[in-house]
DNA sequence: TAGATTGTTAATCGATTAACAATC
DNA sequence: TAGATTGTTAATCGATTAACAATC
């Protein structure tokens, strides 16, 4: 029975970014890299990239830093993106469409199998060489494909039934992008990408800096 | 000179999720709403939205719950949804394409009113409603509309380029969607919308998932 | 050797949760 | 009054940062 060393969720979202600097690195030619320099690409401290990769394992050399080469391959496996993940999208409006053509997806083993979409007129279209389906027949062809994540991109209205569709399906994680507080039962993961939610705290910090102006009568600046 | 009780991030966070939540109880004609029924809303405890609303203000009455009508305009007010704030989108790819046509950032005082690529063929052209302009005009028509958040939509390896340029043009804050950690001054924010990495994260689950079942033996579940 | 850099420990910081007196 | 629900305090939990011995 092996340990699970369930790590911080601050961390793990911090390690794509590692990933993506080593990769650059490698490029380069690097044969190694630093904390320093991982931290720079982060935005963080290097004591803190320290800690996050001692939590995968003993990985850097000390007076050295991190082999890149090695960096890389135990990220990209620590991560899972060596294996193929298939994906559907549910709403094949604006955003729906944007997220079917994004070529970063399928760097870190994503495939987009299919879009789905109850506007008649959308059904049948062929968005980024992917085919719009209805969605009556999501369960069927989610089982078939063995399709483990549902990219949501409908209205908030609809999000709880197209989620409830989703969990009936089988899918395992599902990508929300509905402004929408999803209900799911324990074994299936939301992901919550709410833009909306996000453009409000920058809207508050405009607000911070417009009131700050305002009292001191400068013009800019912090 | 007023005391600046700075919010924690993860709070600012939930706000919108809360206003969201009361704005739909007016709707449905509700006087009150409990901290009880924001907490659903949000998927955190009753606890936890009294402290987060606790911050901004005395709002709720004890044995009656926060006053609908009132906590929604503390809210828009706390979070700027009031005022008009100016953006513009730079790369007009899919995503940008797909921001510009965004419904929802119009209720939150958010008004696109330019996009710039630097692709001859997309210059000139209109996305819903927007004109494209070339990136040489962004200073000029930045200054001249007051434009203060800058969304960046290109590609990692020009990132960097815009955000300099926008810097240059006077923006105060970047909403980033490039997967890349931007060097900015200090009086510019940053707030990265970093899709890869979160698709990073998903792997993770996914590949932690396959192990457990693999380990077990069952077909799925936690 | 001297200089660089790791992994880990301990100290600090910040956020969440539980509990409850005060209030309606 | 009894039941509901707040705001706040204190306790808990978790993440970040600083410091340093160990290593190359």
């Amino acid at each position: 029975m092996r340990r699970r060393a369930r790590i911080p969720k601050p961390c793990l979202a911090r390690l794509p970014v590692y990933y993506r600097r080593v990769l650059r690195a490698l490029e380069e030619g690097k044969k190694v890299i630093s904390s320093q320099e991982l931290g720079q690409a982060a935005g963080v401290p290097a004591a803190q990239v320290r800690k996050d990769l001692s939590h995968i394992g003993e990985l850097g050399r000390a007076g050295i830093g991190y082999e890149t080469q090695m960096l890389a391959a135990t990220l990209q496996e620590f991560l899972g993106l060596t294996n193929d993940k298939e994906a559907i999208i549910v709403g094949a409006g604006n955003l729906g469409r944007a997220l079917a053509a994004y070529p970063g997806f399928e760097r870190y083993g994503l495939r987009i199998v299919a879009l789905f979409d109850h506007n008649p007129n959308k059904i049948g279209t062929t968005i980024a060489g992917k085919k719009v389906y209805p969605l009556e027949k999501m369960e069927e062809l989610v089982r078939q494909w063995n399709v483990q994540i549902g990219i949501l991109t409908v209205p908030s209205s609809q999000a709880q039934a197209v989620a409830d569709l989703m969990v009936q399906a089988g899918i395992e994680v599902i990508w929300n992008f509905a402004p929408f507080c999803l209900q799911v039962p324990p074994h299936v993961l939301v992901e919550n990408e709410d833009l909306a939610a996000r453009l409000a705290t920058i809207s508050y910090h405009i607000a911070r800096r417009r009131a700050l102006s305002q009292l001191s009568g400068v013009q800019s600046s912090d």
